[in-house]
DNA sequence: AAAGGTTGCTAACATACGTTAGTTAATTAT
DNA sequence: ATAATTAACTAACGTATGTTAGCAACCTTT
């Protein structure tokens, strides 16, 4: 009788799923990735799948939220520190970089497939993300008062920054890769130069 | 008995279901859209559908070809000009963005959906996609050779712009949009901004 | 070794989906 | 006015999907 693997310690079974669920709702999408897809993936019958989870949507709930809850605390910890505009945002932009590079499929999947949540999740989500982006811009707002940032239109260079980073999923894909290093300077290099006054 | 109304003539009642499917695998996904919402909002039954369709695939292949065939063209018409790289950088971009900001269901269902073709036409548009990528690359190479750009990495460079701008679905989607024109100027402003030397 | 809980299996359900067949109504051409 | 064509309808088929029920095998604890 086959049985989930957890091979490193620490893991549940739940844990596996989820992690393979990322990987293949990242492949397929939520809609297209059947139960039953998944169950192979496991290695296992789909009915076995629900010893485990609740639903399917759990499972995107769960991906949606981890990720999402791991950017609220970073942009809590980065308003906090006491260092300019500019440093802020390139922080921030850093940590988005490397969670991209480090946890493809989950941020590409949170990123992508959010909209397949269901009330009250999905309004709980869509609120969260529209607050993120707030906060986001009001850093560059402050950069701007100080003479920082070029004077542009803050929720334009959110949108801007946020989407050049999911760019990272066809770097990920690509054959032949530059470095992780190189890549998130690359990505400094141009995002941090188009704001910066001077 | 209901019939489908071309209002504006010279539009086939294929065009009204293209487009409507447009906008609805826009919203929901092309797994998520079902034939039977296609109906609805065309106003009629499914069935109906198919005399005028040969499947719901081809209703994606029609989108995603559309669209990529205009940027081909463009992309085939500016590299053919007699100016400067970051000119041709701008002029690229400034036509992904009026796309995307008039006709952004079609972009951004042929930009998202694409997965969901079906060989060859799917190996045939991705094709195509890694071309373009590949030419647009080619013009950033050229500017870096010639001391107008940035010593970056092209491919990413190309990555950034152009997942930069499939940001805009979130404007068109917005309350309070600052108006096209700013938006595009902004846009250019932090991207070739980014590249530029000096 | 027995008992209890956990995790798997098979079978099946209800539902939703894309699509086809066959037919009727509406429009266009003769 | 009649014939021919186009475009709609109803009904249904086959398949895939998420999920549940009931039972068997495995693991853990005593």
């Amino acid at each position: 009788m086959a049985r989930i693997k957890t091979d490193d310690k620490n893991l549940s079974r739940k844990d596996v799923i989820v992690t393979k669920a990322a990987s293949l709702f990242r492949e397929k999408g939520f809609k297209a990735a059947s139960m039953r897809d998944l169950a192979e993936a496991v290695g296992v019958e789909a009915a076995s799948l629900y010893n485990h989870i609740k639903s399917k949507t759990e499972l995107l709930h769960d991906l949606c939220f981890n990720v999402a809850n791991r950017f609220m605390h970073k942009i809590d910890e980065i308003e906090a520190e006491p260092i300019s505009a500019i440093e802020k945002i390139e922080k921030l932009l850093r940590f988005h970089i490397t969670e991209m590079i480090e946890h493809y499929e989950e941020v590409y999947v949170s990123d992508r497939e959010w909209k397949h949540l269901e009330d009250p999740y999905l309004s709980n989500f869509q609120n969260q993300r529209r607050l993120y982006r707030k906060r986001f811009a009001a850093i560059i707002e402050a950069g701007i008062r100080q003479k920082e940032v070029k004077e542009i239109d803050a929720p334009t260079a959110v949108l801007i920054m946020l989407h050049a980073i999911t760019g990272i999923e066809s770097w990920h894909r690509s054959t032949q890769k530059i470095s992780a290093e190189a890549l998130e300077d690359n990505m400094i290099t141009i995002l941090v130069g188009g704001l910066t006054n001077r």
